[in-house]
DNA sequence: ACCTCGGGTGTACGAACGTACACCCGCTCT
DNA sequence: AGAGCGGGTGTACGTTCGTACACCCGAGGT
């Protein structure tokens, strides 16, 4: 094979390694803990790989981020494009809201990640323009069951559920979250039943607009 | 007057100008970009009033984050106290979503105060029971007009919806907002007037002014 | 008038950081 | 076989940080 990358210097995965270790460190000591050198020690890799394979800290940050959330929003486009109607899309909403502020004994991975990116969005413009994008998709799925304007009011609701389930000191709580999606949603039935949409998770995500 | 202190030389308005200096480092450069040195500069004291202020960074955060969640506690319990009825109340809490949210072109000093507060709790216990108590406080001030379980929700819908505002690229919104808060305060209008409610608390900072 | 005391300060130290850059070495081409 | 090349790495520099601590000096006490 006329491979002009050595392979046997040069892993793929080594990028990804790296990706993977700055999420894990962003999670278990912020953002403004994370460096460089820890980094390069949870990935195993020497320092002088991060200057090379990222233009700077930032450029790190960015893609970290960007994994993270495509993360989430694949996990919301999983369960929402399983639900065949729209109680199944509210029980898909509570599940998720459950998910994402879980805080198994010190785990919190997604809420912490979640306002580590947020309070970088608050300041960084490009940050911003990532958590609005993630936004926006997330809302896209809603709108496979939900007419916009509820898809909005929704997101905004599973937010803010997430986050004070995540803050609470016992955690269990699903009635009240099932509670308050059934009114948030309550007059937002769309015309037809959702079985109308086409595919869930496939890649025509736009199809319901 | 056996003044044990030395008024001359100790003015006591150095601690709140210290405190206020600090808010206002972390709202500018985040909790991590916030030092002593930052802090001193801008209160106009030098280095070595840190240290005797306070002890270590932690404990001047600790303070600030809680000057802070009092300031916005005081404004829940402001606008809420003066509605006289549930739509009163209605209105008085989308306007606090409007006034949290609010990002005078780069301001948005509250939100990014916030997003701070809540990365440094989903982290350290002292924080995340500093960041519970204003939560109840605040959900003390809804139960005014709402039973407890809307209240709640209220608050978590509060919650994500100043934040997705804040995010957001156009900031006019508010029929969005009155919206959802008339849909997830529907059925919770309480028996009677809202006034007829002496609160559970049966402190007296329910005395309506 | 002198001493004492303690609240308040300036400075210096060790640690940790991001990043630039000289260097190494396996691969490829002649 | 030898040279050249470029992806990958180790190290060193300048900066910034929190904090400890020796020191200053005005205010009572005698």
């Amino acid at each position: 094979m006329t491979a002009t990358t050595p392979f046997g210097r040069h892993d793929p995965d080594r990028r990804d390694r790296i990706v993977r270790a700055a999420l894990d460190v962003i999670a278990e000591s912020g953002v403004a803990g994370t460096s460089h050198r820890k980094v390069a020690a949870r990935a195993g890799v020497p320092l002088g790989s991060m200057t090379y394979h990222f233009d700077g800290m930032d450029a790190l940050l960015r893609e970290a981020f960007t994994s993270f959330a495509d993360t989430v929003v694949a996990l919301f486009e999983e369960r929402l494009g399983a639900a065949r109607n729209v109680d199944e899309a509210r029980e898909a909403v509570a599940d998720l809201v459950h998910h994402l502020s879980r805080g198994d004994a010190g785990n919190q991975r997604a809420v912490v990640l979640t306002h580590e990116l947020y309070t970088l969005a608050a300041r960084k413009p490009a940050f911003r323009e990532l958590t609005r994008e993630w936004m926006r998709r997330s809302r896209v799925a809603l709108e496979w069951h939900f007419d916009p304007a509820t898809a909005r009011q929704l997101d905004a609701l599973i937010e803010g559920l997430a986050i004070h389930r995540a803050l609470e000191t016992e955690p269990h709580d699903r009635a009240l979250t099932v509670e308050a999606i059934a009114r948030i949603t309550a007059r937002a039935e769309r015309p037809g039943p959702t079985g109308a949409d086409p595919g869930p998770t496939g890649s025509g995500e736009a199809a319901a607009r």
